[in-house]
DNA sequence: GTATTTATGTATCGATCGTTACATAAAGGA
DNA sequence: TCCTTTATGTAACGATCGATACATAAATAC
């Protein structure tokens, strides 16, 4: 069926695996043909032939980085028994993705495109997308442990959420000033103690932060 | 001395406070040379002329941001009479500035050129200056209260530096995502439970965020 | 007055942006 | 073998990027 014409000689898979590292490193504008291109190991041609367009590239590519890079995370958010050692995975596991020295800093999801215009640009539109889904899977896990009673039923789950989101945006910029894995557990600590005040919990020890 | 030629035809300051908003919604890179001059009702030679180049009027324009956008973030920091209210105030203020309707959302140096190489990029190492700077601000406010004893001898003024700081950062890309007042209010509630713990309050009352 | 100095508007510079025509190469179907 | 189909490399498209050359306008100095 898919077997007629020229093959492709280049591995489509590997390409745009780059394409998301370029993507990644210098953002959806800062990104230019150019970059793509080279790190493809191909020619315009071929990139339009097998992504159609810049923008469907970078579609393409946030949506591989969600399958590839963020899997720890939130699969820690899911997986942990109890939602305060959820909360602490997430955010540890946000501390050490952050600060993979091999890679870029910081999220792709956080920084692709901040300045686009909002109501306009498809790729800013489509990442604010994924940053409310990722705000959203913190919300939920949080009202679980609210309905298996683990936290008060008072407990304002989206706040929180907001909070945990907004701490892990920030540790994205934190992260492209070149911040250490420890500086990102400094942050990952302070947040920890807000879920010890937020979670009502009367510390017999006096502090326990993490 | 200086009234020779023909004179300016245009309020340089004014200019100035122009390109700093388009820079301001748009970012360095995202800010074209077409949306300065059309914003600051000036040609191309006249902002070389009165400017220098694009990144020069950048600097110039985050440095008139530094002077107008953020003092009351800053001046409650320095004079509130106390370290909680100094950083209850300081996110207070942030989510106050940081979601006027009139003006563009989140924080010029915080989301200005978060995609230029940093090791190269003037513009890049200005800004990361400046975000070092705040920090500092933030650890000298917490060194003070050690000092003052208010907060206990061991407290880590760096850490909470850090943590503070990155918490900011986040309300800028929080506010970029279109975040009410409230939403980032929540988000400063979040922090100040942070503070509950890391100041080693033992609550009488089991909650009192913020 | 003339000379000098500075600013403005027009028009354009070379470089780069994302994208594509076009001829050729390499595969399967007949 | 010839036709169709798809991919590749070269080369270039129009648009826009940041930045300027140049002639003219408007001020002071003499």
């Amino acid at each position: 069926m898919s077997e007629r014409g020229r093959p492709r000689s280049f591995d489509r898979a590997a390409a745009l695996r780059r394409a998301m590292e370029v993507f990644w490193a210098k953002g959806y504008e800062g990104a230019s043909l150019s970059d793509l291109t080279a790190a493809m190991g191909i020619n315009s041609p071929s990139l339009y032939a097998a992504f159609g367009s810049k923008e469907a590239l970078f579609l393409e590519a946030t949506d591989l980085y969600t399958r590839s890079e963020g899997t720890d995370i939130w699969s820690t958010l899911e997986q942990a028994p109890t939602a305060r050692l959820a909360i602490e995975g997430f955010l540890t596991e946000t501390a050490k993705a952050y600060s993979q020295i091999d890679r870029p800093q910081g999220c792709l999801i956080a920084l692709g495109a901040l300045h686009q215009d909002s109501t306009q640009g498809l790729i800013c539109q489509d990442l604010r997308r994924r940053r409310a889904e990722n705000q959203t899977a913190l919300e939920r896990r949080l009202g679980r442990a609210v309905a298996e009673g683990e936290l008060p039923a008072d407990f304002d789950c989206q706040a929180a959420a907001t909070f945990f989101a907004t701490v892990q945006h920030g540790m994205s910029i934190q992260a492209r000033d070149g911040a250490t894995h420890a500086a990102l557990m400094a942050t990952a600590s302070g947040a920890m103690a807000a879920w010890t005040t937020m979670a009502g919990v009367r510390p017999r020890d006096k502090r326990k932060a993490l």
